[in-house]
DNA sequence: TGAATTGTTATCGT
DNA sequence: AACGATAACAATTC
């Protein structure tokens, strides 16, 4: 679940208590989770410094000292809890970094999807990724450029990492919806006028999704208040805040997809 | 009980 | 060959 505005919300939560913390031990219960290897990457991170927490994409990245990265990507259940000496660890826990003051991170992930990767090259690591959506080179023009090039629909379009990277289902249908862009539409198909609304409705969205820290609809991801400001996604049946047209569930690309039909048109 | 959940990768087709 | 579309997959919750 966690998208570009949860994945940045726990990095900022996540810096100030792990910055300038030296790790002292990592241990992982899950090791098909930890890349490339678990020894590999345990010798890596073992007594390193974390210099800085943030994130690239959805990707939650830590930058170590002397040298290397900690990749974390969260999937679907990954989430971050700190050990409590005198209480119980929460389930699912997968892996452990115990830091120099004894503290302890936990690596809680119910499915096992997420991936812990140490990376001594974070360009790299990263290379696959598209631009970042709130970076100031992502421009109107860029984003014209790049949807021209490709000939898809909008939706898988906007999802796919290597293309923009942090989008996921949740702000994928929010930003079509605030486009007024049908998800179907065809990437070189846009008119100008739509690329720079579709420009304009991705970064407002995220930026809206970072300001309430998130979308919390599930036990996965708490904290959030995103959810009382959506306005399609998981809405199937309620009116538009728009035009009240009831909000309409379809699948695109095999992913659940909320419109309303009314003010989301191919154009 | 099986349907739903999501990003990534492998595979198929054009 | 390059690109786009599609299926499979990871594992668990309700």
């Amino acid at each position: 679940m966690p998208e570009l505005p949860e994945v940045e919300t726990i990095a900022r939560r996540l810096a100030p208590e792990l910055e300038g913390r030296r790790i002292h031990s990592f241990v992982s219960h899950w090791p098909r989770q930890v890349l490339p290897g678990l020894t590999q990457a345990t010798r890596a991170m073992t007594d390193r410094r974390v210099l800085s927490v943030s994130r690239r994409g959805k990707l939650l990245v830590w930058t170590l000292a002397p040298a290397g990265f900690v990749l974390v990507h969260l999937r679907m259940s990954g989430r971050f809890e700190w050990g409590e000496p005198d209480r119980a660890d929460p389930p699912h826990v997968r892996a452990v970094w115990t830091l120099d003051t004894g503290r302890r991170l936990l690596f809680c992930d119910a499915r096992k999807f997420g991936r812990i990767r140490y990376a001594d090259d974070l360009a790299q690591a990263t290379a696959q990724l598209g631009p970042e959506p709130l970076d100031s080179a992502f421009t109107s023009q860029h984003l014209g450029d790049m949807l021209a090039a490709r000939a898809r629909h909008l939706k898988p379009l906007l999802l796919d990492q290597s293309f923009l990277a942090g989008l996921g289902n949740i702000y994928t249908d929010e930003a079509l919806f605030r486009a007024g862009l049908h998800p179907l539409t065809r990437s070189d198909q846009l008119s100008p006028d739509a690329v720079r609304r579709l420009h304009r409705a991705i970064r407002s969205v995220l930026r809206t999704g970072i300001q309430h820290n998130g979308t919390s609809l599930d036990w996965i991801y708490p904290g959030g208040q995103m959810q009382d400001f959506l306005r399609v996604y998981g809405r199937t049946g309620q009116p538009c805040p728009v035009c009240a047209t009831p909000i309409r569930r379809l699948v695109v690309g095999q992913r659940a997809t909320h419109i309303c039909e009314h003010c989301q048109i191919a154009r």
